[in-house]
DNA sequence: CTCGCCACCTGGGGGC
DNA sequence: TGCCCCCAGGTGGCGA
């Protein structure tokens, strides 16, 4: 899924083309993702004018003044700009109509989530239980260092908590880790503060370089702008099970941590 | 608070 | 060809 970089990407694809335009229509075609849409709210938002699209950690906040549309990709899916008349397809849930554009929702698995927050969005449930923004300045090695006391679980899965710290899901928490050299297994309390010194700014310079490639954590991730994608982003370990690691030749491993596959290279990350 | 596990859903791929 | 099982992905919610 979308991790962090693609929903960014997806934001900044969004935001040239929509910001300032105003809703011509609403369309729902599935009564339900993870939550009911409130499709009677949403028809509320024909004749408003887009403010600006948000994000919080994976969730977008497209801001109508009047309140904020929330949207979450969930595993699978993808918001693009088509042709106000090109027919919806298989798994395209909501529409949302500026004129001749539509921002589309396609949503495979049905994970996602349409929402709408009439008050400040911070405070929604949802949003309000998120940790840090790891490009944020606030995110540095004696923060994470502090948050990790008493913390027994695997770093991998640590890293992948929303409530510690939002936006790395299982491809860029296996990259992040590489390239820290730190082993997944590690539990996060036994990590000194020169460990973590290495690992914040591993995290950073992994979602930037993603987010620079234009998203790349799923195959069928499609570019707001309906590209096919993705340069095609080198990744060190993910997905790469057998193969010599990028750096020391030796052969990548993989393990199962929390029901999730998570890759290493045990030369380089102790 | 922390942890481990389940549920949610669908399409694609491998094995037989 | 068809069937079955497993897997991928994020996150809320549960009980321990």
């Amino acid at each position: 899924m979308p991790e962090l970089p693609e929903v960014e990407v997806t934001r900044l694809g969004l935001e040239t083309g929509l910001v300032g335009a105003a809703v011509t229509a609403v369309t729902c075609r599935t009564p339900s993702l993870r939550y009911p849409l409130p499709s009677r709210l949403l028809h509320r938002l024909v004749g408003r004018r887009l403010l600006g699209i948000n994000r919080r950690g994976k969730y977008l906040l497209f801001d109508f003044g009047i309140g904020h549309l929330l949207l979450h990709l969930g595993m699978s899916g993808s918001l693009r700009l088509v042709p106000a008349a090109s027919p919806a397809q298989r798994h395209d849930h909501f529409d949302l109509v500026f004129g001749r554009i539509a921002m589309r929702l396609r949503d495979p698995r049905r994970f996602g989530a349409v929402l709408w927050l009439q008050d400040n969005p911070a405070r929604h449930p949802l949003i309000a239980v998120l940790g840090d923004e790891p490009l944020a300045d606030d995110f540095t090695p004696s923060w994470l260092y502090q948050k990790t006391r008493g913390r027994r679980a695997p770093i991998k899965q640590t890293l992948m908590d929303s409530h510690l710290v939002v936006g790395i899901g299982n491809i860029y928490a296996s990259e992040s880790l590489f390239r820290a050299g730190i082993d997944p297994r590690k539990p996060a309390a036994g990590i000194s503060l020169t460990r973590y010194r290495r690992l914040v700014p591993a995290i950073r310079e992994t979602l930037e370089a993603a987010i620079a490639a234009g998203g790349s954590s799923l195959r069928d991730f499609v570019r707001s702008d309906g590209s096919s994608g993705y340069f095609q982003q080198q990744y060190f370990v993910y997905g790469r099970t057998g193969e010599p690691c990028h750096h020391c030749g030796g052969t990548v491993k993989s393990l199962r941590q929390g029901g999730r596959a998570s890759f290493y290279c045990p030369r380089c990350q102790k």
